[in-house]
DNA sequence: TCCGTAGTTCAAGATTATTGAACTATTGAA
DNA sequence: TTCAATAGTTCAATAATCTTGAACTACGGA
Protein backbone atom coordinates (compact mmCIF):
# COMPACT_ATOMS: atom_id res chain seq x y z
CA UNK A 1 0.00 0.00 0.00
CA UNK A 2 2.67 2.35 0.74
CA UNK A 3 0.63 5.11 2.61
CA UNK A 4 2.31 8.33 2.29
CA UNK A 5 3.94 10.25 5.71
CA UNK A 6 1.92 12.24 7.90
CA UNK A 7 3.52 14.65 9.94
CA UNK A 8 2.03 16.80 12.52
CA UNK A 9 2.12 20.38 12.71
CA UNK A 10 4.15 22.10 15.04
CA UNK A 11 1.18 23.55 17.23
CA UNK A 12 -0.56 19.41 17.07
CA UNK A 13 2.93 17.97 18.83
CA UNK A 14 2.04 17.02 22.52
CA UNK A 15 4.78 17.26 25.08
CA UNK A 16 3.42 14.19 25.95
CA UNK A 17 4.25 12.29 22.83
CA UNK A 18 7.80 14.05 22.45
CA UNK A 19 8.53 12.08 25.96
CA UNK A 20 6.58 9.41 25.06
CA UNK A 21 9.03 8.76 22.06
CA UNK A 22 11.92 9.68 23.79
CA UNK A 23 11.74 7.62 26.43
CA UNK A 24 12.54 4.37 24.74
CA UNK A 25 15.99 3.47 24.76
CA UNK A 26 16.05 2.36 21.15
CA UNK A 27 14.44 5.98 19.91
CA UNK A 28 16.43 7.99 22.16
CA UNK A 29 19.37 6.24 20.21
CA UNK A 30 17.80 6.86 17.33
CA UNK A 31 17.31 10.55 17.41
CA UNK A 32 20.71 11.11 19.48
CA UNK A 33 22.45 9.73 15.72
CA UNK A 34 20.41 11.94 13.73
CA UNK A 35 21.54 15.06 16.12
CA UNK A 36 25.27 13.86 15.92
CA UNK A 37 25.05 13.80 12.37
CA UNK A 38 23.76 17.47 12.41
CA UNK A 39 20.31 17.07 12.91
CA UNK A 40 18.62 18.77 10.42
CA UNK A 41 20.43 17.10 7.82
CA UNK A 42 18.81 13.58 6.68
CA UNK A 43 20.08 9.84 7.37
CA UNK A 44 18.25 6.80 6.06
CA UNK A 45 16.63 4.48 8.55
CA UNK A 46 19.37 2.00 8.84
CA UNK A 47 21.76 4.18 9.28
CA UNK A 48 20.48 6.20 11.78
CA UNK A 49 18.82 3.09 13.44
CA UNK A 50 21.02 0.62 15.60
CA UNK A 51 22.89 -1.97 13.50
CA UNK A 52 21.04 -5.41 14.92
CA UNK A 53 17.18 -3.90 14.89
CA UNK A 54 14.85 -6.11 12.77
CA UNK A 55 13.53 -3.50 9.99
CA UNK A 56 10.30 -4.49 11.26
CA UNK A 57 10.74 -2.74 14.68
CA UNK A 58 12.92 -0.04 13.25
CA UNK A 59 10.14 1.12 10.59
CA UNK A 60 7.38 1.27 13.63
CA UNK A 61 10.01 2.92 15.93
CA UNK A 62 10.52 5.88 13.03
CA UNK A 63 6.71 6.06 12.52
CA UNK A 64 6.30 6.78 16.17
CA UNK A 65 9.36 9.17 15.85
CA UNK A 66 7.73 10.98 13.03
CA UNK A 67 3.69 10.50 14.39
CA UNK A 68 4.95 12.39 17.72
CA UNK A 69 6.73 15.55 15.65
CA UNK A 70 10.30 14.91 16.25
CA UNK A 71 11.12 13.85 13.06
CA UNK A 72 10.89 14.81 9.04
CA UNK A 73 10.73 11.63 7.14
CA UNK A 74 11.19 11.95 2.75
CA UNK A 75 11.32 9.08 0.31
CA UNK A 76 14.36 9.65 -1.81
CA UNK A 77 14.23 6.92 -4.53
CA UNK A 78 14.54 3.45 -2.98
CA UNK A 79 15.49 4.79 0.79
CA UNK A 80 14.01 6.96 3.45
CA UNK A 81 15.73 10.25 4.58
CA UNK A 82 15.04 11.52 8.15
CA UNK A 83 15.95 14.88 9.56
CA UNK A 84 15.16 16.20 13.19
CA UNK A 85 12.51 18.98 13.48
CA UNK A 86 14.95 20.08 16.21
CA UNK A 87 14.21 23.76 15.66
CA UNK A 88 10.54 23.54 15.82
CA UNK A 89 10.36 21.61 18.81
CA UNK A 90 13.22 24.04 20.69
CA UNK A 91 10.67 27.03 19.67
CA UNK A 92 7.44 24.99 20.71
CA UNK A 93 9.32 23.45 24.07
CA UNK A 94 12.09 25.72 24.99
CA UNK A 95 14.86 23.65 26.20
CA UNK A 96 13.38 20.14 26.73
CA UNK A 97 14.96 17.98 23.53
CA UNK A 98 18.27 20.23 24.09
CA UNK A 99 18.97 19.16 27.56
CA UNK A 100 17.22 15.67 27.03
CA UNK A 101 19.91 15.20 24.03
CA UNK A 102 23.09 17.12 26.12
CA UNK A 103 22.11 14.71 29.24
CA UNK A 104 22.33 11.68 27.29
CA UNK A 105 25.81 12.70 26.00
CA UNK A 106 27.09 12.75 29.21
CA UNK A 107 25.50 9.61 30.09
CA UNK A 108 27.16 8.33 27.54
CA UNK A 109 30.79 9.50 28.95
CA UNK A 110 31.47 7.14 31.18
CA UNK B 1 4.64 -7.31 53.90
CA UNK B 2 4.83 -3.56 53.59
CA UNK B 3 8.30 -3.28 52.05
CA UNK B 4 10.51 -0.47 52.68
CA UNK B 5 11.00 2.10 49.99
CA UNK B 6 13.65 1.91 48.46
CA UNK B 7 15.01 4.92 46.69
CA UNK B 8 17.59 5.20 44.20
CA UNK B 9 21.00 7.19 44.26
CA UNK B 10 21.28 10.24 42.48
CA UNK B 11 24.13 8.92 40.45
CA UNK B 12 22.47 5.97 39.79
CA UNK B 13 19.25 7.60 38.31
CA UNK B 14 19.25 7.04 34.64
CA UNK B 15 17.82 9.72 31.91
CA UNK B 16 15.87 7.43 30.54
CA UNK B 17 13.94 5.96 33.26
CA UNK B 18 13.32 9.56 34.16
CA UNK B 19 11.59 10.16 30.61
CA UNK B 20 9.88 7.21 31.02
CA UNK B 21 8.54 7.91 33.80
CA UNK B 22 7.69 11.41 32.32
CA UNK B 23 6.39 10.26 29.24
CA UNK B 24 2.89 8.63 31.09
CA UNK B 25 0.25 11.44 31.44
CA UNK B 26 -1.25 10.27 34.51
CA UNK B 27 2.66 10.36 36.12
CA UNK B 28 3.10 13.73 34.12
CA UNK B 29 0.11 15.10 36.27
CA UNK B 30 1.36 13.99 39.46
CA UNK B 31 4.52 15.37 38.96
CA UNK B 32 3.26 18.98 37.85
CA UNK B 33 0.75 19.09 41.33
CA UNK B 34 3.68 18.27 43.20
CA UNK B 35 5.51 21.34 41.39
CA UNK B 36 2.40 23.12 42.33
CA UNK B 37 2.52 22.33 45.93
CA UNK B 38 6.39 24.04 46.22
CA UNK B 39 7.81 20.67 44.84
CA UNK B 40 10.39 19.63 48.11
CA UNK B 41 6.98 19.35 50.62
CA UNK B 42 5.48 17.01 50.74
CA UNK B 43 1.92 15.84 49.69
CA UNK B 44 -0.19 12.31 49.92
CA UNK B 45 -1.02 10.06 47.15
CA UNK B 46 -4.33 10.59 47.27
CA UNK B 47 -3.58 14.77 47.40
CA UNK B 48 -1.54 14.29 44.27
CA UNK B 49 -3.20 11.74 42.00
CA UNK B 50 -6.02 11.92 39.90
CA UNK B 51 -9.10 11.77 41.65
CA UNK B 52 -10.76 8.77 40.09
CA UNK B 53 -7.80 7.19 39.78
CA UNK B 54 -7.92 3.55 41.31
CA UNK B 55 -6.11 3.45 44.44
CA UNK B 56 -3.68 -0.02 43.13
CA UNK B 57 -2.97 1.96 39.86
CA UNK B 58 -1.89 4.85 41.97
CA UNK B 59 0.35 3.28 44.20
CA UNK B 60 1.86 2.02 41.16
CA UNK B 61 2.45 5.08 39.54
CA UNK B 62 4.07 6.56 42.43
CA UNK B 63 6.16 3.16 42.35
CA UNK B 64 7.25 4.01 39.04
CA UNK B 65 8.27 7.71 39.83
CA UNK B 66 10.03 6.26 42.72
CA UNK B 67 12.41 4.02 41.28
CA UNK B 68 13.21 6.26 38.33
CA UNK B 69 13.86 8.73 41.47
CA UNK B 70 12.02 11.28 40.37
CA UNK B 71 10.22 11.38 44.15
CA UNK B 72 10.99 10.67 47.66
CA UNK B 73 8.36 8.35 49.61
CA UNK B 74 7.84 8.95 53.38
CA UNK B 75 5.26 6.82 55.16
CA UNK B 76 4.17 9.22 58.01
CA UNK B 77 1.39 7.40 60.26
CA UNK B 78 -1.59 6.32 57.73
CA UNK B 79 -0.28 8.33 54.91
CA UNK B 80 2.66 8.30 52.70
CA UNK B 81 3.89 11.89 51.89
CA UNK B 82 5.46 12.38 48.80
CA UNK B 83 8.30 15.30 47.80
CA UNK B 84 10.19 16.09 43.91
CA UNK B 85 13.46 15.38 44.08
CA UNK B 86 14.09 18.07 41.80
CA UNK B 87 17.01 19.90 42.63
CA UNK B 88 18.56 16.80 42.65
CA UNK B 89 18.09 15.77 39.43
CA UNK B 90 18.28 19.26 38.17
CA UNK B 91 22.11 18.88 38.99
CA UNK B 92 22.23 15.72 37.90
CA UNK B 93 19.92 16.38 34.43
CA UNK B 94 20.51 19.89 33.69
CA UNK B 95 17.48 21.67 32.50
CA UNK B 96 15.90 18.17 31.76
CA UNK B 97 12.83 18.63 34.19
CA UNK B 98 12.37 22.09 34.42
CA UNK B 99 11.73 22.83 30.78
CA UNK B 100 9.64 19.94 30.29
CA UNK B 101 7.84 21.66 33.46
CA UNK B 102 7.59 24.68 32.26
CA UNK B 103 6.31 23.50 28.90
CA UNK B 104 3.67 21.27 30.18
CA UNK B 105 2.12 24.48 32.18
CA UNK B 106 2.35 26.37 28.77
CA UNK B 107 0.48 23.47 26.94
CA UNK B 108 -2.29 23.76 29.91
CA UNK B 109 -3.00 27.10 29.51
CA UNK B 110 -5.19 26.77 25.76
C1' DT C 1 -10.76 -3.50 70.69
C1' DC C 2 -13.06 -2.05 66.69
C1' DC C 3 -13.61 1.02 62.88
C1' DG C 4 -12.04 4.21 59.29
C1' DT C 5 -8.40 5.92 56.48
C1' DA C 6 -4.39 5.41 53.38
C1' DG C 7 -1.91 2.62 50.83
C1' DT C 8 0.03 -2.16 49.21
C1' DT C 9 0.01 -6.59 46.99
C1' DC C 10 -1.48 -10.04 43.93
C1' DA C 11 -3.51 -12.00 39.97
C1' DA C 12 -6.06 -11.70 35.78
C1' DG C 13 -7.72 -9.38 31.86
C1' DA C 14 -6.64 -5.58 28.59
C1' DT C 15 -3.38 -3.05 26.05
C1' DT C 16 1.20 -2.49 23.57
C1' DA C 17 5.53 -3.84 21.68
C1' DT C 18 8.47 -6.86 18.92
C1' DT C 19 9.45 -9.46 15.10
C1' DG C 20 9.27 -13.00 11.12
C1' DA C 21 7.28 -13.40 6.69
C1' DA C 22 5.39 -11.62 2.74
C1' DC C 23 4.99 -7.49 0.15
C1' DT C 24 5.90 -2.71 -2.41
C1' DA C 25 8.80 0.73 -4.69
C1' DT C 26 12.84 2.23 -6.76
C1' DT C 27 17.34 1.72 -8.91
C1' DG C 28 20.88 -0.21 -11.71
C1' DA C 29 22.56 -3.70 -14.75
C1' DA C 30 22.18 -7.10 -18.41
C1' DT D 1 12.40 -4.43 -20.55
C1' DT D 2 13.25 -7.75 -17.46
C1' DC D 3 15.77 -9.18 -13.37
C1' DA D 4 17.89 -8.79 -9.11
C1' DA D 5 19.19 -6.02 -5.23
C1' DT D 6 18.19 -2.54 -1.85
C1' DA D 7 15.34 -0.09 1.55
C1' DG D 8 11.26 0.01 3.91
C1' DT D 9 6.32 -1.28 4.91
C1' DT D 10 2.51 -4.06 6.43
C1' DC D 11 0.33 -7.74 8.77
C1' DA D 12 -0.40 -11.11 12.20
C1' DA D 13 1.02 -13.63 16.12
C1' DT D 14 3.59 -13.93 20.23
C1' DA D 15 5.73 -11.57 24.13
C1' DA D 16 5.92 -8.02 27.47
C1' DT D 17 3.48 -4.28 30.17
C1' DC D 18 -0.28 -1.84 32.20
C1' DT D 19 -4.58 -1.42 34.74
C1' DT D 20 -7.60 -2.62 38.17
C1' DG D 21 -10.72 -5.29 41.53
C1' DA D 22 -10.30 -7.80 45.66
C1' DA D 23 -8.11 -8.94 49.67
C1' DC D 24 -4.75 -7.36 52.80
C1' DT D 25 -1.54 -4.41 56.11
C1' DA D 26 -0.62 -0.49 59.18
C1' DC D 27 -1.72 3.23 61.81
C1' DG D 28 -4.68 6.33 64.56
C1' DG D 29 -8.79 7.55 67.02
C1' DA D 30 -13.25 6.57 69.53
Amino acid sequence: MQRPFVHPAIEDITLESVLYALADPTRLEIVKRLAGAGGACGMNCSAAAPADLPKSTQSHHFQVLREAGLIRSERRGTEVVNALRCAEIEKRFPGVISSILKASEKAKKR
